[in-house]
RNA sequence: GCCCGGGUAGUGUAGUCCGGUCUAUCAUACAGGACUGUCACUCCUGUGACUCGGGUCCGAAUCCCGGCCCGGGCGCCA
């Protein structure tokens, strides 16, 4: 005798024989009931199921004469543990399909699609094995907080939140605290790190909660070190994927293949002659905006380069970054011309930092317990926020990063 | 923040430009019925909708104004 759990998928009543297609995390199964052969108040009750109902099937396993299934259940009994209400919000069959704001309205509806949970399955493969190349290179798992007392981190709109009577916001990155660990002498961290941008965008690539892998390390050269980690973590962490979720990939039809290392690097002067060469009007100490990205993804994959570094920028690009002449060593890590990553190698010195503070017209007044840490032993150190939810999107080929987090924050969704 | 686009049964759509048997299309769903190997089962019958308010007009799903809600692009984005 076996057990089957699962949702009631579809039911086929042919007349003298009937048809139910169980779903659960497995897949689907086939549960067949010829008049003859099972008890006669158990045919009868199956015109009673509704598609989605929770249901136990006890019965024997059979081969299948079906096209599909290679086995199927002859039940002896069918216990419903929790009927479904119809009409159901959305066709998890997926016959009929739903716009995606309908399927995030009813997302636990949603999750019973087979692409939905191929996705995350996925997800949770990439962190098992982020999780596990990081680990074996030394980094500790570490978790810091997400609130934070001052906005002084500049850069994006924070969440302001009430922390008893005092102002508080929600951390938009958990940068600082890792500069903090390698004052600390933990020399190679990482967080699965939850950031909060209250930026008022409406795309589909960007959200106001958004998951990343951070990392931080101590004692390196420069920004390569940091880079050789994130290029390996990648290759790595994508045959994972390739090696254990076959089934996962199939079903979302994508062809995944492992990016071979080293990864292009393109520094920050020869995507300007890039662009400029394919017509852009991009001037030098420019920011790469979204038209520039997308044409450098073009030229990159006409070269042969899925994933490729951008390093070498103007020394404006970010404060922290430690500055080098005209340049500074700070990175990006692009995808098929979207931005996935942001590191380099951060200022380590008090004296640094704080003309890099004065020089982006910051007051280091203001950034006092930020610089503390820079003048009791900080060693050189650099690091990445690395975006979980565009990596998958980009990876998965799907057309919205919404697809790549359960349940996405946006500019006007709060729920469920 | 700026600029486009949209809102029709539970779900997804046709119709809107050019107002008139639209008594609103089709699929799926749901209800009832037929069928002993389906596998998007098939077939028959039925149920179910024009985002809200105002205006124009003999007449508004359709045109105009406003609200609400939503999508997308750009900007922004340690």
């Amino acid at each position: 005798m076996d057990t089957l759990k699962g949702w009631v998928h579809e039911i086929r009543d042919m007349g003298g024989i009937k048809f139910i297609i169980i779903r659960n995390r497995d897949g689907l199964h086939q549960v067949t009931l010829p008049k003859k052969k099972v008890p006669p108040e158990l045919f009868e009750r199956v015109g009673s199921l509704n598609r989605e109902d929770v249901v136990v099937v006890h019965g024997e396993t059979k081969d299948s004469k079906a096209r599909d299934f290679p086995t199927e259940l002859i039940p002896d009994a069918i216990t419903v543990v929790n009927a479904a209400e119809t009409p159901l919000p959305l066709d998890p069959s997926g016959k009929v399909k739903a716009e995606l704001d309908t399927r995030l309205d009813n997302r636990f509806v949603d999750m019973r699609r087979p692409e939905v949970q191929a996705v995350f399955s996925i997800r949770h493969t990439l962190l098992r094995h982020a999780r596990a190349y990081l680990d074996a290179h030394g980094f500790w798992e570490v978790h810091t907080s997400r609130i934070i007392s001052t906005a002084s981190e500049g850069g994006t709109e924070l969440f302001p939140i009430t922390y008893f009577d005092k102002p508080a916001y929600l951390s938009q990155s958990p940068q600082l605290y890792k500069q903090m660990c390698m004052a600390g002498g933990f020399e190679r961290i990482f967080e699965i790190a939850t950031y909060f941008r209250a930026e008022e965008h409406n795309t589909t690539r960007h959200l106001n909660e958004a998951t990343a892998i951070d990392i931080e390390m101590s004692f390196i050269e420069d920004e390569e070190d940091v880079m050789r980690v994130l290029e390996s973590l990648i290759h790595h962490t994508v045959a994972g994927i390739v090696a254990d979720c076959q089934d996962e990939l199939a079903t979302l039809g994508v062809a995944l293949t492992v990016p071979p290392l080293p990864f292009k690097r393109l520094t920050y002067d020869e995507a300007v002659d890039l662009l400029r060469s394919k017509g852009s009007d991009i001037a030098w100490g420019d920011d790469l905006g979204t038209e520039s990205e997308r044409l450098l993804g073009e030229e990159m994959a006409a070269q042969g380069h899925e994933y490729y570094f951008i390093k070498r920028y103007p020394r404006n690009k970010v404060f922290y970054i430690q500055p080098d002449g005209k340049y500074c060593r700070g990175f990006d890590l692009d995808c098929k011309g979207v931005e996935l990553t942001s590191g380099g190698q951060r200022c380590h010195e008090h004296a640094t930092i704080v003309s890099r503070l004065e020089e982006f017209g910051l007051n280091p007044a203001s950034f006092t317990d930020y610089l503390k840490i820079f003048r009791y032993g900080m060693p050189t150190h650099g690091g990445f926020g690395f975006g979980i939810e565009r990596w998958l999107m980009e990876m998965l080929d799907q057309k919205n990063v919404r697809e790549c987090i359960l349940f996405p924050r946006d500019r006007h969704r709060t729920t469920p």
